[in-house]
DNA sequence: TGAACAGTTGAACATTTGTAGATATATTTT
DNA sequence: AAAATATATCTACAAATGTTCAACTGTTCA
């Protein structure tokens, strides 16, 4: 038998489950995953992102776009370029962002319009 | 002037800050982009998801699948539930969960290009 | 060289989040 | 009606997260 410590009696499903169980994605890739929505998924940041869909911008600029000490935005930078969501590029004193990825633009649109259906 | 305070020096932002500042999402729509992202933002809930999208399951199976209690996976699936990311029906003892929304697929699919091309 | 500016980093703190364990509810079976 | 099953809920606690404060690096300009 397929399982015999199922956890309900669903019988049709054991052969599902199992299925499943083989298609499942590798750890990494799961965490990567989780990463990569855990950036996405705070208002900051996503404030920060809808930002730099409109133009590149420096810390300062976005500090005061968001009423906020330009550390607690450089942390908040650091965590997006860690999840490659953002670049940045260094001219002078100030240091400019932009999105790394068309990717984000379609995701935050397409999360935008589920939102916004209910 | 713009912005007599502004945290940076950059002259040429002034303005666009000053536009995208106004062009921003409000706070409820942003909490709610956020919470979304927050939602999916979790290996355990990604598992479930990705499960979900092949079939329609029951908590036991979702416990059995991911070696984990049924009342860890039952929180998890409220976390989703509240996010209006899966739905479910019940049949007689059992609760049977499917996912709520095609923009779950669509969106864990680009997350998924993206996370791999790397 | 030194003062001012832009940004980063690390530690500390409060808050949030994920899981387990015990208990509660609802449905089916005997 | 009682026992068994499937799930949900509540509480508690460890782990992760976001912000602040202070210290630090690197750049420009006087």
């Amino acid at each position: 038998m397929e399982n015999v410590n199922h956890k309900c009696s669903c019988d049709a499903h054991r052969g599902i489950v199992g299925e499943i169980k083989q298609a499942m994605p590798e750890a990494p890739l799961l965490y990567d995953l989780a990463d990569f929505f855990k950036a996405i998924g705070d208002s900051t940041r996503i404030q920060i992102l809808w930002a730099l869909e409109k133009s590149e911008l420096c810390v300062g600029d976005l500090a005061d776009l968001l009423n906020m000490t330009t550390s607690a935005v450089s942390h908040q930078l650091k965590t997006l370029r860690t999840a490659k969501l953002i670049r940045f590029r260094k001219e002078g004193k100030n240091v400019y962002y932009s999105l790394d990825d068309a990717h984000v633009h379609e995701i935050l649109s397409t999360a935008f319009a589920h939102v916004k259906e209910r």
